[in-house]
DNA sequence: AACAGTATGCTAAATAATTAGCATAAAGGT
DNA sequence: ACCTTTATGCTAATTATTTAGCATACTGTT
């Protein structure tokens, strides 16, 4: 019997957690854009072998595109957001929605525009709608 | 010359995370907490072990309370909560504030009361006064 | 004041992650 | 068609992480 836990980041060592980051982040990538993308880059060679183990995995699968792998995650972005919003959520704002959006207001409040702001509080009174 | 980055979670070992986002979420832990929290938890040696390096790396320091060591993080709740989300919302968010609440309405829609919506709301709307 | 319980410090061993090297194949331009 | 460039596959070595063991010290209770 194995394990079969899909979590997002607690499983995966540091460079994996890179490496994933940076496909979540551009959708897909070639192994040169990952290299190119990576802090401290290790060797083109290094980094394929890195691919080739979050595929191993499980994490990643690929696509070719001409003579190169395209990489993109397997789990679908969608759950992979969720899961990680989730984790900071529980981690740092005592799971509360409430505590994340005044943090989100603080971080980044001067720079939102007018309509940003309207389209934001009709997402959150929608949400009464919810409400079974 | 040394790198002094404080990066939250990328220079972080697997262990190391697991235990910075442990003592993160209760604020400050013995070595017994961490142990007891840790998914597939290692001896107690090795908890302490994974401590003192986190205490040499810079990221937590402790206070002696009776025969024990308590651990806090070294760099501010508040920072450490910040560069988190900033870290999710560039991932999976494409840095975009919107997206991440939309996520967040998405996944605890129903789960709201109308008193936390309302006080979201009012967040929301007072950010538009920090406009420069 | 002695003993059981519970700490820590330090160190060494086992395991996992990370890295790079070499062989080989496919594309694309000249 | 050939040669350069840019891929991948596989493997082996280095380095980092993770683990546990043993010696020792402090608490608190009897």
């Amino acid at each position: 019997m194995k394990k079969e836990k899909q979590q997002t980041a607690v499983t995966l060592s540091r460079r994996e957690r890179q490496i994933m980051d940076i496909i979540y982040k551009r959708g897909e990538a070639t192994a040169a854009e990952v290299l190119e993308a990576l802090p401290d880059p290790p060797s083109y060679s290094s980094v394929r072998a890195l691919l080739r183990v979050l595929e191993d995995k499980g994490h990643l699968k690929h696509r070719e595109q001409g003579p190169r792998y395209v990489y993109s995650p397997t789990l679908a972005r969608e759950k992979a957001k969720a899961s990680a919003l989730k984790h900071v959520m529980q981690t740092f704002f005592d799971n509360s929605t409430e505590n994340v959006v005044a943090a989100l207001m603080d971080m980044s409040g001067s720079k939102l525009t007018d309509e940003e702001i309207e389209r934001m509080t009709k997402l959150i009174e929608e949400s009464r709608k919810q409400e079974r």
